[in-house]
DNA sequence: AAAGCTAGCAACCGCGGTCTG
DNA sequence: GCAGACCGCGGTTGCTAGCTT
């Protein structure tokens, strides 16, 4: 037998979500958490399915999430990780964690593709955008170096994670932490990092949320058209509400809501050790995140930064282009093999 | 000023892999 | 081991705001 349907799909309403729906939302993961998204709709009274509830918190309500115009370093890195991996928005994302698969997806659907197809050459002419099957042997062996690249960075970020680990490391700084990258079995502790964190920015969010609430004298109609607005660009609540992703090193818990409980306080702490030296599970090759394990709160992979160097780097990217090779380090396993799972 | 067009984005849909009973 | 639900992903659609005519 399997299990029992998830939800009705007999009156689920579709469509925008209201400033209501979210906060119904947003309410039920600060107790429950992400995931289990079938008693969503169950226990929050919502007339959603549980897959739109999903959606609505991974691509929008999610703390940590940039939204707003792409900087000239993101737009190269998609079209640089566009051409590595193709249409695999979700490994993409995982290198941009602020940023959403959706979100990529639609920038590289609006505004990209149409550069690239102006461009018409250069990088364009190695992206998956055009049929592998009629890239011939150029393109094989360009992604081919993309991928060795890759592996070799992922290889470094492993190797960096051993070595934070095996000196049982109490860092106090952040030079540590960005070598540092984890394997599955932290993901647990990830995911607790993350939420709790989470927590502190739905807090804000909801006390912001309360705050608009209140009426204010001659705005009613305001009001209203601010709500829509933040339904619709809610990043704006929690810019308003101070929260800044770019110094959530420094200050994410610091605003821990005023009205947590005791434990909530010890789960800050816990955070705190936490993440330092728990960082995002390396994005794989398959682009398949662990289930339930989102990219929250404006961190960062560790294993970004000498990546992102990297990608960044035109220089190494001509050579790479030109089919030179461009310092490999060693491989610890075959090429053309899978990727063996950390 | 109004109608038509276009771009951008949120949300939906369908598929495939995974998990559960 | 199997059936069927859950979950996550990529593709697509539809709505809205802004621009053009």
């Amino acid at each position: 037998m399997g299990r029992p349907p998830c939800c009705d799909q007999n009156g689920l309403k579709k469509g925008p979500w209201t400033p209501e729906e979210d906060i119904a939302l947003v309410s039920y993961i600060q107790q429950h958490g992400p995931g289990n998204w079938r008693s969503v709709p169950a226990n929050t009274g919502l007339l959603r399915c549980s897959k739109s509830c999903r959606l609505r918190w991974t691509n929008y309500l999610r703390p940590g999430i940039k939204r707003g115009n792409f900087t000239v370093q993101e737009e190269k890195m998609i079209i640089h990780l566009q051409a590595l991996l193709g249409n695999r928005w979700a490994a993409i994302a995982s290198y941009l964690p602020q940023r959403t698969d959706n979100d990529i997806k639609n920038y590289w659907n609006s505004h990209l593709k149409k550069k690239q197809t102006k461009l018409g050459h250069g990088l364009n002419a190695q992206t998956h955008d055009q049929d592998d099957s009629k890239g011939g042997t150029q393109t094989s062996i360009y992604r081919g170096q993309w991928e060795r690249r890759l592996q070799t960075d992922i290889h470094t970020a492993k190797q960096a994670l051993c070595n934070a680990l095996s000196v049982n490391s109490k860092p106090t700084n952040g030079a540590l932490d960005h070598k540092a990258s984890p394997a599955p079995y932290q993901v647990a502790s990830t995911l607790f990092g993350n939420y709790a964190s989470s927590t502190n920015n739905i807090s804000r969010l909801l006390q912001a949320w309360m705050k608009k609430r209140t009426p204010q004298p001659n705005s009613s109609e305001n009001d209203l058209r601010t709500t829509a607005h933040h339904a619709r660009y809610p990043e704006n609540i929690i810019a308003n509400s101070s929260y800044s992703s770019d110094d959530h090193n420094s200050n994410m818990f610091s605003g821990f809501s005023s009205s947590s409980d005791a434990s909530q306080s010890m789960e800050l702490q816990n955070v705190k050790t936490l993440t330092h030296t728990h960082q995002h599970p390396s994005p794989s090759l398959r682009g398949v995140r662990p289930a339930g394990v989102p990219y929250g709160a404006a961190e960062e992979p560790p294993a970004l930064k000498c990546f992102e160097k990297w990608l960044l780097d035109d220089g190494g990217l001509a050579a790479t282009a030109a089919g030179l090779d461009v310092d490999f380090m060693p491989m610890p396993w075959p090429l053309g093999e899978d990727l063996p799972r950390f």
